[in-house]
DNA sequence: GATCGCCTTGGGCATATGCCCAACTTCGAC
DNA sequence: GTCGAAGTTGGGCATATGCCCAAGGCGATC
């Protein structure tokens, strides 16, 4: 059996990064707390302490450590994309996969605000963030979008906050934003604009990618 | 002599009020406490719990008050602007106007996670959200563009968006990202989006940088 | 088997926090 | 002048929180 006991405490760890990241969305950044934090992982308190430096280390980590996943999956589904508007397509059908009532997003604005007062966790963040936009901007260069670095800017920013709002609005689904949002793409292909709920071509046609 | 106790009373409150407003987006709503927000307000901590049930409950009064006030404002605004186009305008107007590390629109944010874990803040906030993109899809369709509902439900998520997104990227200024924004109206007037001819509330700050 | 490094435990300390309350002040009404 | 309502004070209680630490496993290495 190989190293037991480094192998059980890397489990352990990330099993505070996965208890870490559902408190956060449950009761806020500022809300999570070491005992409920080790409680949720199956671990005694003390070991928070011991593989973090402090509970908002666990933190930062937690949300650098998710915004990173994210966005290197969107970055090679944004590789396999053929046009400005199937880029917007794999941003949506990814908002989708979460569901309705989605803890991972809502953790990215938990993560927003946090960087908000702390300045080593803004620079991380920002670092993620450009990645993201820098990939969606050059997909939109590729295929002749205008202004494609500030497109891409406000396509993230947009989503990020229909995020927020469908929390509210559970009348904001992908379908329904999903023809207004094209706009912001400034193609004018005029393809029937009205047009809401899309049945299910949210799914970008290309090899088998419903995971996410 | 008019009621001084009572207006003190009054007054008290109101500065309660303020203090939390300033204490949730700079410690984050779970990080306000009952201590800190007396003392900022300048008043003793035993205050608070005679005007307020509970701190969450002055938290939530600070949020739906601070939106409700923001709200009215621009209803008040919009109702004189003359095309959609300027709607969007005095929109971006009203989110500069609080500058750059504007205080009060991450407020707005910090609500809008706290209300999703509570739901009686929830429906006072939606309550509140519904009338400002009703009045927005009023202008709309006013001036004709389609899917006024959805399009000003998606025009306010995304100001969101930009307002959280801006507090990580200064780049993304209103003169930065009016003209992308501007395609969301869904109005095809010429393709040189950069070009606006209302002189008059050009609120745009000097955009220094437009490297995002 | 002894030793070492990594991980874990459980308790503990100083402080912070939400909320309460009895006594006190203030000021208009009678 | 007395009374009562509205507001304020300062202390206090039970609990929660961040972080620490000495002691205890436990497998790998010698």
């Amino acid at each position: 059996m190989a190293a037991t006991a480094k192998e059980r405490g890397r489990e352990a760890r990330e099993r505070l990064l996965r208890a870490a990241a559902e408190l956060i969305t449950e009761r806020g950044w500022t809300g999570v707390t070491t005992r409920a934090v080790a409680e949720r992982a199956g671990v005694t308190a003390g070991i928070v302490h011991y593989h973090f430096d402090s509970v908002d280390a666990l933190l930062a980590e937690t949300a650098v450590g998710t915004m990173r996943a994210a966005t290197a999956w969107l970055k090679t589904a944004l590789e396999r994309v053929s046009s400005a508007d199937e880029a917007l397509t794999t941003l949506l059908a990814a908002l989708d996969s979460y569901g309705g009532n989605d803890p991972e997003s809502v953790l990215f604005v938990e993560a927003y605000l946090a960087a908000t007062r702390d300045p080593g966790l803004r620079e991380r963040i920002s670092a993620v963030l450009t990645e993201l936009r820098t990939a969606l901007a050059d997909r939109f260069t590729e295929h002749g979008i205008t202004d494609a670095e500030e497109t891409a800017a406000v396509v993230v920013a947009s989503l990020d906050g229909l995020v927020m709002h469908r929390a509210l609005n559970p009348a904001l689904t992908t379908g329904t934003v999903r023809p207004v949002l094209r706009r912001l793409l400034g193609t004018e292909q005029d393809g029937g604009s009205d047009r809401h709920d899309e049945p299910s071509d949210d799914c970008t046609t290309t090899d088998g990618r419903d995971r996410l």
